[in-house]
DNA sequence: CTTGACCCTGTACCTTACTACATGGTTTAG
DNA sequence: CTAAACCATGTAGTAAGGTACAGGGTCAAG
């Protein structure tokens, strides 16, 4: 059977060996087998692994999610509506910090706008904005 | 004159102690004067100076951004074209962030609709894009 | 056999923006 | 006058997701 160094299986997902043995910590992959020296032997399927949690984090998951996404994955009686539920929750998350961030553009853009890029600070309206905003 | 304690600033900014406290630390706010048993005595334009501070944040600058705003308004010769720019790239950070989340929407989108929200998870679409996307 | 590239553990540090004590002095309301 | 409410300092902890050593053992090439 094939075993793998940490070193290998993180660079075939592209990670460091510290950042795996940090998502061990975390949980996120199992403690696997030692050899003789104490050195981590993985098998092929912990490259997959990683890739999951790597690919779910560009997703927009954070690791306790991926967490659940994989604990999910283990749980019998558990169906495809609830990573549907999952994935839907974690739209709705992205959609409100768009919204946040949005609205700073907004007021943001109307500040610059109303700012003729010249004359000295005293006059600016970015500035007097922030400085006494109706409370 | 009028001098106010820390919780009196505190509360007219909207903010904790300790947050006044931290942004002192932080040098945000001047080290102001002491009574003779030592607490801080404040006039009133640390309150607009915490009000800027709290304006700023909800626009999405960094506590560091604020700082160099609040030290820009103090420097001679800089003009309204410096916080012009600030607040155009703040513009272009705050877009380039919606514009990651937007992406990981779509992809979650994607992957939701393809999902009939039945069926074992062996089947569920979002869990094998996750877990064998092409590389 | 030596050198360099790996690997191990454990701990500490990074960023951002606070928040929470612990311990003790001060001021103010009743 | 006393008790609550406030203020002080200093240190440490929080989330999130790592990164960086220090100090030491191991493996492969030449």
């Amino acid at each position: 059977m094939t075993t793998l160094t940490i070193g290998k299986v993180a660079k075939a997902a592209g990670l460091g060996v510290e950042t795996v043995r940090f998502y061990e910590r975390q949980g996120l992959i199992a403690e696997p087998a030692r050899s003789d020296s104490g050195y981590r032997q993985y098998g092929p399927e912990t490259i997959r692994r990683l890739q999951f949690i790597v690919r779910a984090k560009a997703l927009g998951f954070t690791l306790q999610e991926i967490g659940d996404l994989l604990d999910l994955r283990a749980t019998p009686g558990a169906g495809c509506a609830d990573v549907q539920a999952r994935a839907e929750a974690k739209i709705a998350d992205i959609e409100e910090r768009i919204t946040q961030l949005e609205a700073m553009k907004r007021a943001l853009g109307e500040l610059v706008v109303q700012c003729r890029g010249e004359g000295p600070l005293s006059d600016c309206p970015i500035l007097d904005a922030l400085d006494e905003e109706a409370p």
